[in-house]
DNA sequence: TCTGGGGTCCTAGGACCC
DNA sequence: TCTGGGGTCCTAGGACCC
């Protein structure tokens, strides 16, 4: 059996616990740069706030309706993930976090029905406890019925947050009220190819025969398709060392018209990428520098860079991508002043570990100083913060063309922003 | 005026090999 | 008049997830 651990409005969610006032306020959370709505509490959603609305044409409705806003806060999300994560881990050996806010586990062993029930919801208990995010788990023998059982758990208050679909009575009943687009692993485009076919809900996909189903979706459909009929063949796995990264922003307003502010933007992204690799131990074979302007705007003239480079010798050093950044953002910089950049990124790909890296007899780059230079300037920020030293190229390092104008504070990882407590 | 930021997997088609 | 039968690798595009 699979467990899957949901956090519930997990953003909203998280303003929440350091702010009680707002737990009778509908809440949402934007995006970066205060662009979209992007978490919803439960009174948020039931004042019709659709994900994803841009906030600007939402704004007067949820000012009417007394919602808090806030910005993006993925310092105290990341947290208070790991914090959910940790409690988790005491409860199964086999923990795979799929995404910021949800975890399967392994429930084989635990015991069947009443007794299986009674242990999530020590598990939904504890959670709740020890970090105030609410929780649901759903249990079934396979992850995608595990995502349908979470579906119905958040939906009705009476199973106190934990969701069993153990036998075929209740696999059919779930099954039979869960519309086609509502399953995981079946996106916009296929919910409306089934729909014009007659399907319409989860049971009629399971209806289906295998062969057509592999004729219409391809064998991921198929997968999901077993899945339904209680097959496990899903493998969330380990996630390996990822094939690419990508660091990427909007910029505010009507975006950058200045070669050396999206420079300095790309510089920053490059050096984002360069931790993020070595954070998984990985180096890069190559990389992309992306820059262009506004997709919703016909007024202003479009445009579109788009540099790929590759690499002699795959690596993470920070001064090495960054460089490539900026010699690539310049080759393709159109230069007659035109343009407004509003949103720029830097994807590194052809991933491999930094134990494993090819050497390259004509290599131009000193290994060995490069080495000791990244190793000195690594130990600095590690003791001073993130940026502490950093190029010059990569400017403030304080972005100050992102939007963030609902922020709250770090909460839990800042000392000088922790809850101050009065007598 | 303003519209997010990450990822993975699969397939088809083209280029190439012998 | 007639023109084979295997393979691999790469890329772009489309689908999906949160």
């Amino acid at each position: 059996m699979f467990g899957l651990v949901d956090c519930n409005n997990f953003y909203c969610s998280c303003e929440r616990v350091f702010n009680p006032a707002l737990r009778t306020r509908p809440v949402v959370v934007l995006s970066n740069n205060d662009g979209c709505i992007i978490a919803r509490s439960n009174e948020a959603k039931a004042l019709g706030i659709a994900m994803g609305a841009p906030f600007y044409q939402a704004k007067a409705m949820l000012e009417a309706n007394n919602v808090a806003v806030f910005s993006s806060n993925y310092t105290l999300y990341g947290d208070m993930s790991r914090r959910v994560m940790m409690l988790l881990a005491d409860f199964s050996p086999e923990l795979t976090q799929y995404s910021i806010d949800e975890a399967f586990i392994g429930l084989d062993g635990f015991g069947t029905g009443e007794v299986l029930r009674e242990y999530g919801r020590q598990i939904v208990g504890t959670i709740c406890r020890g970090t105030g995010i609410p929780v649901t788990l759903g249990i079934a023998p396979t992850k995608t019925l595990a995502k349908v059982a979470a579906h119905y758990g958040k939906r009705y208050k009476g199973y106190g947050g934990v969701c069993l679909i153990d036998n075929e009575e209740r696999r059919a009943k779930a099954l039979r009220g869960l519309a086609i687009g509502d399953v995981w692993g079946i996106g916009r485009r296929n919910a409306a190819k089934l729909e014009r076919r007659g399907v319409h809900s989860a049971w009629d996909f399971a209806q289906l025969s295998e062969a057509w189903v592999r004729e219409l979706l391809s064998v991921t459909g198929v997968r999901t398709w077993k899945e339904l009929h209680g097959e496990s063949c899903i493998d969330v796995g380990e996630l390996p060392q990822k094939k690419s990264i990508c660091t990427s922003r909007s910029f505010a307003d009507a975006g950058l018209g200045c070669v050396c502010h999206v420079e300095e933007a790309v510089a920053g992204f490059a050096a984002a990428c360069s931790r993020k690799l070595k954070e998984q131990r990985s180096c890069c074979g190559a990389m992309t520098v992306f820059a262009y302007t506004s997709r919703f705007r016909s007024d202003v003239s479009a445009h579109c860079i788009n540099r790929t480079v590759a690499f002699p010798v795959a690596t993470a050093d920070r001064q090495e991508l960054v460089a490539a950044a900026v010699g690539a953002l310049r080759a393709e910089w159109p230069g007659d002043g035109k343009h407004f950049y509003k949103k720029a990124g830097v994807i590194v790909w052809d991933t491999c570990p930094s134990s494993a890296i090819q050497a390259n007899l004509f290599d131009p780059v000193d290994r060995g100083r490069q080495a000791r230079l990244a190793a000195a300037a690594d130990a600095i920020n590690r003791k001073g913060g993130r940026n502490a030293v950093r190029l010059a190229v990569e400017g403030s390092a304080q972005p100050h063309n992102f939007k963030r104008e609902h922020a709250s504070r770090h909460f839990t990882t800042d000392i000088g922003q922790v809850i101050r407590v009065r007598a």
